[in-house]
DNA sequence: GTCTATAAGGTGATAGAC
DNA sequence: GTCTATCACCTTATAGAC
């Protein structure tokens, strides 16, 4: 096995594991054995856990599908693709994991800039009107909020209601940030 | 010292260090050690770590005050609680905990029952128009997101921002769910 | 680059004596 | 109720063979 070959099979088991049961329920050595390598070096690849976990997990991309297009319907749009079925299940699952370690500041940066560049950012340079910046991170904090409703609380009020009743709902709440009434 | 101020103890040393350092930072030995007890005796009153985080840790009436008053206005002044430096800060900390301590599906559930029982739940008998019962658990995904902004992401445009700019804006997108604009 | 072996220090949890 | 001793496990890190 080469070095970038093995170091791509550690990134590829931890990726997995991060996802499937979070940071904390992942050990350096499990990674390593679905990886078919010792322990000793994913440390000497990555550093240590926490770089493993910032340099495998990422959210990059998420919502371009959702920011293309008009301003109107921006905001049902976002929450149709974080509810979809298929396009939003990575992202649910990396975001709860990330949360759930931002107990280390590295992550809790690495997971403000992420939701920073993917969504935020683009979408403070498209908004018109008063506190553009405030209001695309508030944005995001709605887009979290979902997600900590459906991906890490599973509440089943909003999990089991139809997607399109979500949508049209949290959709308004979120275009009326977008559309900056106040 | 008597059984159940040992029990006290105990209790006041594990909400302490939970609030301040969050679940996985708290180990049950120094918690023991600041309740001047032994660390068997912890597990032989709360049985697991779990279960202490789980008894010691509350919200309860957390929302009171912002959902007493008139239903007009009270997006904003359920995200000017949730803001304020005294009122919302035991809150903010305890939600942070509590957030980054779900892994643990004990802790999930008395998460979602905390969140229901003194927000959705209340919110959602005061809501006319249609999915009253859904709509009241979007606007609790909202207040998470807030919260996940503001005490989990610490995000500096947020965070930075005058507390009434902050309210203005997303207390508006709160109040689109409470009147069920749609 | 790769791997084996091992160490230090910490964790939650349990058994059993007093 | 209380405490001592102990278990099995974890992460981080290092030394050294190949």
């Amino acid at each position: 096995m080469t070095g970038t070959s093995t170091r791509a099979a550690i990134a590829e088991a931890a990726r997995r594991q991060f996802q499937a049961g979070g940071y904390a329920a992942t050990s350096v050595r499990s990674v390593a054995a679905e990886a078919g390598v010792d322990a000793a070096l994913v440390m000497r690849h990555f550093g240590s856990k926490e770089q493993l976990f910032i340099e495998t997990i990422d959210v990059e991309g998420a919502f371009e599908q959702a920011l293309d297009g008009p301003a109107d319907g921006l905001g049902e749009r976002l929450v149709s693709l974080v509810l979809d079925d298929r396009l939003g299940r990575v992202f649910r699952t990396t975001y709860r994991a990330m949360i759930r370690a931002t107990d280390s500041d590295q992550v809790r940066a690495h997971l403000l800039e992420a939701m920073d560049a993917t969504l935020a950012a683009p979408l403070a340079a498209r908004l018109t009107g008063p506190d553009a910046r405030l209001r695309a991170r508030l944005v995001a904090a709605q887009v979290g909020g979902l997600l900590e409703a459906v991906a890490i609380l599973e509440d089943p009020v909003v999990t089991g209601a139809p997607a399109a009743d979500v949508a049209r709902w949290y959709g308004a709440a979120v275009q009326a940030l977008v559309d900056g009434d106040a």
